[in-house]
DNA sequence: TTTAATCAATACCAAATTGGTATTGATTGG
DNA sequence: CCAATCAATACCAATTTGGTATTGATTAAA
């Protein structure tokens, strides 16, 4: 399901706050420190985004994480998706599940339409379009332009 | 937060019954049997799109459910918000709440803006897109026809 | 006016999810 | 070897969700 918990803006303001430092490690006092967070929720935080490849780990002394990824390269959709996992907006439009309700199931494949739109957004919004809120405004004015644009030629 | 339930998924279902039967008086009884969800659960739905201004009731003998608009004029939106409530993705772009995160919390607003987005696309998809396949379909293939003509543009 | 059909409101409960924290173990540089 | 650091897990309280049941209000019709 699409759904946005604390955790996944946590993710977001971490990852900004690496981006800011750029190659620089930054232990997890440090960030924690950085963001406000508390050291233990950053601790979940690194997890679900080294585990998503966004972030690259050191153990050890001296260790701490470093951006993977240029900002432009990561997708407002590659954070959520660390958190919430694999997107699907209802159970019918998950892999594995059937839907029970046999009749009204043709439904099914529109919720699949309707994720898939929204997870291209998702995917068109990056970590660096985030930090630069005029690159961020321009490109929603412009979505919602053409969205507008598109609804009329379908009346 | 977006998050779609299954009873959002229900609600969809119920609609498109209702939709089906045009002006014709459902009893939950009757949208129990046509739907295959249990009679309590039809309640509930019902319940949240009566309250939504999406569905008629009259009660008493004789009473039921009909449509209270025409299909193309109810959207994907407005059965979410029938069950998921205003929607934001985060707290930090719901109305009430305030940001502990201090330094960071300048991150609120994109997110309010990617907020907005979503929500736009939902309500530009109709209950009659979604039963009928093909227009769906091409609605959904020009808007990401058209939102990678805008990637491209801000690269 | 009584009755049966029907919606409305609410309350309840079990299960799953989420946010948050703590503990213990593995790794690494000095 | 040791101190710093990340990794993995486990735990818990609070909330949310799905699902059901109960009682009350309304209405048409006999």
């Amino acid at each position: 399901m699409l759904r946005i918990g604390k955790l996944t803006d946590y993710g977001l303001v971490v990852l900004n706050q690496l981006a800011l430092v750029g190659s620089v490690k930054q232990s997890t006092d440090d960030i924690a420190h950085a963001t406000g967070l508390s050291v233990a929720t950053v601790r979940k935080v690194m997890k679900a985004i080294v585990d998503a490849g966004l972030v690259i780990a050191q153990r050890g002394s001296k260790g701490g994480y470093r951006i993977a990824l240029a900002p432009s390269q990561i997708s407002v959709l590659d954070v959520v998706q660390a958190f919430e996992g694999p997107i699907s907006l209802t159970e019918c439009s998950a892999d594995d599940s059937r839907c029970e309700i046999i009749d009204s199931c043709s439904l099914a494949s529109n919720w699949t339409g309707i994720n898939d739109l929204l997870l291209r957004v998702l995917e068109g919004i990056t970590l660096d379009d985030i930090r630069n809120p005029d690159v961020q405004d321009k490109l929603h004015r412009d979505i919602v332009d053409q969205f507008q644009r598109i609804q009329l030629v379908n009346l």
